[in-house]
DNA sequence: AAATCTGCCAACCGCCACATT
DNA sequence: AAATGTGGCGGTTGGCAGATT
């Protein structure tokens, strides 16, 4: 037999904590603690509440030293590094800012930051925009491919972003082996570029910050071949059409990623101050499985980040080339 | 002035891993 | 070993207040 029910659930109070409630929780636990077993707690003291709801209230409301509100720059700047890191563990990103629980960053994300950061990025993206379309003009007749999982990793983005390692080294394996609970994280410096004649660098590199994602990608006649050449050594077996599915079943801290970004129409992004997905359309060779799951895999990570021209590739799911397009258009640019 | 919309946030819900019986 | 409780966590809800129509 196991113990016995937490609370009788007919018999506790739900709703909003009155202050006479939260002096006495408050008085109790400051004098004895919480002795170990928040369920038998409110019985001890006589409230009428759930353990779980005394133990709610005490770490996120009574607790010393909490703040509430007032969120300063650099602790906006720490949590969308670490939402980007590791996704919606807000524990996590909690025990990093002293005083913040993770409810009220939790909240503090979802109705303000995400918004913020996505504006934020649309901005990026928009500078980006224009800044490949420059460099698209001045070289007009050069074929060269930037590969960040697909995408190319826009260098003015103002703070370094790690990102979720789709391919990594045999050495990084050890080491996400050894941290199995946290997703491994790009590191920028490693640079995967092609050219038509294998040996000049490419100027891209001057603006795109490159990281490296698909092992077997160094070299390639054209974007069929280039795809087709694409595994992943995190995924040895899987091919980029897998990719999408592997992150969703390797990286589930990013399935938190709110669906009108992945999956978002014209009509889904009016609400939001600012995403714009990045998409590329003159890489109509990639086969759209491929497309559509790498597509579902970029996120707000890469959303200001990755800015495909025509030199580049892949491309994300048909119904989002409207907006990139539509993007374009406002942007002067067909 | 009333109705409706929107943003915010405290609190609840349900799940999971681990502990206990 | 199996059943059940507990603590912890992230997602979601519902109510309130202010803004807008």
């Amino acid at each position: 037999m196991g113990r016995a029910p937490c609370c009788d659930k007919a018999n506790v109070k739900k709703g909003p904590w009155s202050p006479e409630e939260d002096a006495t929780l408050k008085s109790y636990i400051e004098k004895h603690g919480t002795g170990g077993n928040w369920i038998a707690l409110p019985q001890k003291i006589g409230l009428k509440r759930c353990g779980k709801s005394c133990r709610l209230r005490w770490l996120n409301y009574l607790r010393p030293n909490i703040k509430h509100g007032g969120f300063t720059e650099d602790e906006d700047n720490l949590i969308c590094s670490l939402y980007i890191s590791i996704g919606s563990r807000w524990s996590i990103i909690a025990a990093q800012l002293p005083g913040r629980t993770d409810n009220d960053i939790k909240n503090y994300w979802n109705t303000r930051l995400k918004k913020k950061l996505l504006g934020k990025q649309r901005r990026e993206f928009t500078q980006a925009l224009r800044n490949s379309r420059q460099l698209e003009n001045s070289k007009a007749c050069e074929t060269s491919y930037s590969i960040n999982g697909c995408f190319s990793l826009y260098r003015q983005s103002p703070q370094p972003v790690a990102l979720p390692l789709l391919v990594e080294s045999s050495a990084s394996q050890e080491n996400q082996a050894s941290n199995s609970s946290l997703p491994h994280m790009f590191q920028p410096e490693e640079k995967l570029s092609y050219n038509h004649d294998h040996t000049q660098p490419n100027n891209l590199e001057q603006n795109f910050g490159t990281f490296h994602c698909m092992s077997d990608v160094s070299c390639a006649q054209n974007h069929e071949q280039l795809c087709e050449n694409m595994t992943c050594s995190s995924f040895p077996n899987s091919s980029c059409s897998q990719l999408g599915s592997d992150l969703n079943t390797n990286f589930p801290a990013f399935g938190g990623i709110p669906e009108e970004i992945m999956y978002s129409m014209p009509q889904q992004l009016d609400g939001l101050d600012g995403f714009s997905a990045v998409d590329v359309v003159n890489c109509s060779s990639i086969s759209s499985s491929v497309s559509e799951n790498l597509g579902d895999t970029s996120s707000i990570i890469y959303a200001s980040a990755l800015t495909l021209t025509n030199y580049g590739v892949c491309h994300q799911k048909v119904a989002q080339e409207w907006t990139y397009l539509d993007e374009a258009r406002l942007l002067g640019y067909s």
